[in-house]
DNA sequence: AAATTGCGCAACCGCAGGAGG
DNA sequence: ACCTCCTGCGGTTGCGCAATT
């Protein structure tokens, strides 16, 4: 990261053709001193307008480029690592309800973004799609979330709420990323954070105030316990998800790779059916 | 050990809608 | 009513890295 990319400049001997190119726009990922830069200015002046604030900054950027960056990596609520169970679930139901509405989903995930959720969708849901064989959006494949994966992701959160959580859940780490306290710390990371996939849930907790996941648990601790459905989403037999109960057990590493080897097609129409 | 493949994620793109002149 | 600019959203791309061959 932090390489130099600027669009335009083609060793100096072409002429600008192109905005970007007049402008000297930069493109292609953050660097340290870019991000600084954008965060010192919203600290002090605030966000919005932001072809404005990319110029009064000295940021060569597009004011789209610094939304994103602000919006989807730089503000200080922002939580990173695995989605929990509880977020899955969550994205599960409400993607049930509103389909690609990322935006509206990620209102009800604090600290996640859009995009983050966007690309958990694609990456994570998709997959298990295309590994049955069917479409995202065909009835079989929501049926699958409906009677199989989200009842499991349920019976996950409820085995959780029993064990209490190891002493670390909630508690900032050490080696939190650029954030503590909503400071900002760069890192030589700072552009391309790549500890996703390994971070345990408390990632971020420091700029939330609140343990990473506790709202959203007891969120769905009330929906759950308080039998909360969603209008759209309540289930339509009359068994509901009771039968969760007579599912198999669920195999112990779940470690964020939701259902991976949980279902068959077989297992999946014998449950629809 | 090197090459290939697949995955995760940051960033970009195009479009739509709203606000203001 | 029209135009321009800004913002926000969803879709897509491309890079870096880890796993696999």
């Amino acid at each position: 990261m932090g390489m130099e990319v600027h669009a335009g400049v083609n060793g100096g001997w072409t002429i600008p053709q192109t905005e970007e190119e007049i402008m000297d726009l930069r493109r292609g990922p953050w660097t340290v001193e870019e991000d600084l830069l954008l965060m010192n200015y919203i600290a002090n002046h605030g966000e919005g307008r932001w072809n404005s604030l990319a110029l009064c900054a000295g940021l060569k950027r597009t004011g789209k480029s610094c939304r994103l960056r602000w919006l989807n990596y730089l503000r200080p609520d922002i939580r990173r690592g695995n989605i929990t169970p509880e977020e899955q679930l969550l994205i599960l139901e409400l993607h049930s309800r509103w389909g690609n509405r990322w935006s509206k989903i990620a209102h009800h995930l604090p600290g996640r973004t859009d995009n983050e959720i966007k690309n958990y969708w694609r990456t994570r849901v998709q997959k298990h799609a295309k590994h049955l064989r069917c479409d995202v959006n065909s009835k079989q494949f929501k049926d699958t979330m409906r009677y199989l994966w989200m009842p499991r992701l349920m019976e996950r959160i409820r085995a959780a709420a029993v064990v209490p959580p190891p002493p670390e859940y909630g508690i900032p780490e050490s080696g939190d990323k650029a954030f503590s306290g909503g400071q900002f710390r760069p890192g030589p990371e700072c552009s391309g954070y790549a500890g996703s996939s390994s971070d345990s849930v408390s990632s971020m907790a420091t700029a939330t105030s609140e343990p990473a996941g506790v709202g959203i648990q007891a969120s769905l601790e009330t929906q759950i316990g308080g039998g909360w459905w969603p209008e759209e989403a309540a289930p339509t037999s009359p068994e509901g998800y009771a039968y969760r109960l007579e599912l198999p057990e669920l195999e112990q590493d779940w470690g964020g790779e939701p259902c991976e080897n949980l279902w068959s097609t077989e297992d999946i129409w014998q449950l629809v059916q």
